[in-house]
DNA sequence: CATACTTAGTTGTACAGTCCAACTTACTTA
DNA sequence: TAAGTAAGTTGGACTGTACAACTAAGTATG
């Protein structure tokens, strides 16, 4: 309980001066840029005592007392500044504290991951996208950001599962195969199609356009997510691979 | 980044004398007692400057910088003092900060929720168990515990809807009807008896001890859990209510 | 202008697992 | 010995996926 906390921290009654955790957000956002997941990163600064200097890690700061009313708040912001995106998907993922991964001292950092759609979002100089799997790119971040990218993907896959989390990636309008490559693409595996569509479509998640989308074969049928942009949850997952 | 953030709130790099939200672990322990879903709480102290004096809360407090080397340490350090439980299982829940939920000013916790079977353990004098769902509980919890157990509460339905997680909940040997009782129980709805069987045994979760269960009738065959004792995650859910 | 090619979308059969309900089994108690 | 109760099994209806073959609608090619 805090009051007896601060006991043993302290010895002292209706004080709070004992020492306090660094407290942080991070916000891991991902977009499907050319047919691949991808992750927005940024460059550390080079600044005298920056930990980690110049490395890549996930958008994120320090929590601002004054600015931020409360986690969430502090996310939205975060995600907004790097990549001007207001309302896309934005769950909180977990949080990572201890005494070890930051030098500067005790901290914690509360980590949310996004879903946008990458077109609709416009850079900051120094974020970049990078495509997850290939790249090696766990050991490469800064602070234990590598864990936190690989809890969040490992998330996002398992939801994608079972939910309409894929939605939240597509542009306004798309086609039932655009959706189920982005399900394949997330989920590193393919789909079966007549599965795939029967779930899909007695979700009552989308609603047709009244516009096909056309190419060099067959037209297919143009769908939007409908209003209510809650994710739908299904009873059943795809099933696993053999 | 972190470094733009300082730099935001202060003006001034390499320092970090801004102002740090306080910084809490609160556990959500779950049992199941009186054939009920039950909650751990403690009762807040009366002290002088403190928040809610003698409501009812969460077990936790604030972070330990030198005692706790991380955040699920700290959980399990609170866990293990009020119940004198050491590994059961132990979940984090989530984060909730903002600069309201605490009147000493902006604090986030990192909830987590844990399992344990209420036999085995000895609580400390403070602490006492309440039944879930009768006791209009969440109105009466102080800061925005109400809020945290809300939302335990819904992870672990949502999750023993395809998990093995009740498991944790048993005493080291039970029967299948013992083990279903407790998924309703969680649920607050009855399951199906054979698909229930065949589900669980057909996951290899647990196995046979040469015992039964008796009783005024037929006996029961007791069974333990298996090694290894990660949650299993099935395919499906139990189908809904209708 | 017919034919091949490609992707969209449908159909049909097999199969897995739940739901529902009736049934058998094994024990205690009257 | 009969009644009662809970454990555990069985079988048929139903739902939704897997797999595979099929039809449909367009472009590109000769």
């Amino acid at each position: 309980m805090a009051g007896e906390a601060r006991a043993e921290a302290l010895g002292k009654a209706g004080q709070l001066d004992f020492p306090r955790p660094l407290t942080t957000v991070d916000v891991v956002i991902f977009a499907i840029r050319d047919d691949r997941l991808q992750v927005l990163l940024v460059q550390r600064p080079a600044g005298e005592g920056e930990p980690f200097p110049l490395s890549l890690a996930l958008p994120g700061g320090f929590v601002d007392v004054a600015k931020d009313r409360d986690l969430a708040a502090c996310a939205a912001r975060k995600l907004k500044e790097k990549t001007g995106v207001i309302s896309p998907y934005l769950e909180q993922l977990g949080s990572w504290g201890s005494a070890a991964r930051d030098p500067r001292g005790w901290s914690a950092t509360h980590a949310y991951f996004a879903l946008i759609q990458a077109d609709a979002s416009a850079l900051t100089n120094d974020a970049r996208w990078f495509p997850i799997g290939g790249g090696r790119l766990k050991e490469k971040l800064a602070f234990d950001h590598g864990d936190i990218l690989a809890s969040a993907i490992q998330r996002l896959r398992n939801k994608v599962e079972y939910t309409s989390l894929p939605a939240f990636l597509m542009p306004a309008e798309f086609t039932l195969p655009d959706l189920q490559r982005v399900y394949e693409i997330v989920l590193d595996r393919s789909l079966e199609k007549s599965a795939f569509r029967t779930r899909i479509l007695s979700a009552d998640m989308i609603e047709p356009v009244a516009k096909m989308r056309r190419g060099p074969n067959r037209p297919a049928q143009l769908y939007r997510l409908k209003k209510g942009r809650e994710p739908v949850y299904f009873v059943r997952t795809f099933n696993p691979p053999v």
